[in-house]
DNA sequence: CCCCAGATTGTCT
DNA sequence: GACAATCTGGGGA
């Protein structure tokens, strides 16, 4: 049975068991915003269908003294919304890809969490079309791979995931993640500050970009 | 304008 | 493990 039939339920923040986390949850602690983040729903409305799945990996991209951020530099046209309010995507591209991360901590800090594999949950048949491959496994475990199967492009970018219209959202069920089932690594495929250990995934899934 | 690096992926060895 | 494909934003001239 789908988790997530209908969309209004999950979108309704009253009466269900999944709720839209709230911004409150992002302007925080960027180490631990990417490690709580895991386990929650990423969401990708399209017209009528839903897909979306599993936060199962991440990546903390922090404020001011990380030169691998992209806010490392100072504000531009390509990274602004790094530089708004948490709570919003920052899509970008890379190489033929794109990535999508959640802005965190404070307005001007350029913290954010890149959302680098999830677990596919719903809409998984469009997914596979949207991704031209077969394997569930293939689908979403990798921060490019997860835009194509969400069909997440730059016209995302700056998207409020904490509004029940957007396009994006990420839901909860409350469920905490036990510490101990965490994963940490350094960050991939960055050229620089590359041994910050600010990877997190969850250990024992599948549907992680690398394992090792 | 031109140049080039880059938070990737798919394919081949 | 290595490497090509491919493309956009940003920095320098």
């Amino acid at each position: 049975m789908p988790l997530f039939k209908n969309p209004e339920v999950f979108l309704s923040i009253k009466n269900t068991q999944y709720y839209i986390v709230k911004r409150e949850f992002y302007t925080k602690n960027t180490i631990d915003v990417a490690q709580k983040i895991l386990g929650m729903y990423l969401i990708r409305k399209l017209g009528n269908t839903v897909l979306g799945g599993q936060v199962v990996e991440t990546e903390a991209y922090l404020p001011y003294q990380d030169k691998a951020s992209h806010g490392y530099r100072g504000q531009t046209l390509r990274n602004a919304v790094l530089f708004g309010e948490a709570g919003y995507t920052y899509v970008h591209s890379i190489h033929r890809y794109h990535c999508i991360d959640i802005v965190t901590e404070g307005s001007g800090k350029a913290g954010s969490v890149l959302i680098r594999a999830i677990k596919p949950i719903e809409g998984i048949t469009i997914m596979k079309a949207f991704r031209n491959k077969n394997n569930i496994h293939e689908l979403c475990s990798g921060p490019g791979k997860l835009c194509q199967a969400l069909n997440i492009k730059k016209e995302l970018n700056g998207t409020d995931v904490t509004a029940k219209n957007s396009e994006i959202t990420i839901i909860s069920n409350n469920n905490e993640i036990n510490p101990n089932s965490i994963g940490n690594s350094a960050r991939i495929g960055i050229s620089q500050a590359k041994n910050l250990p600010l990877r997190f995934y969850l250990k024992n899934s599948l549907f992680v970009s690398r394992r090792s």
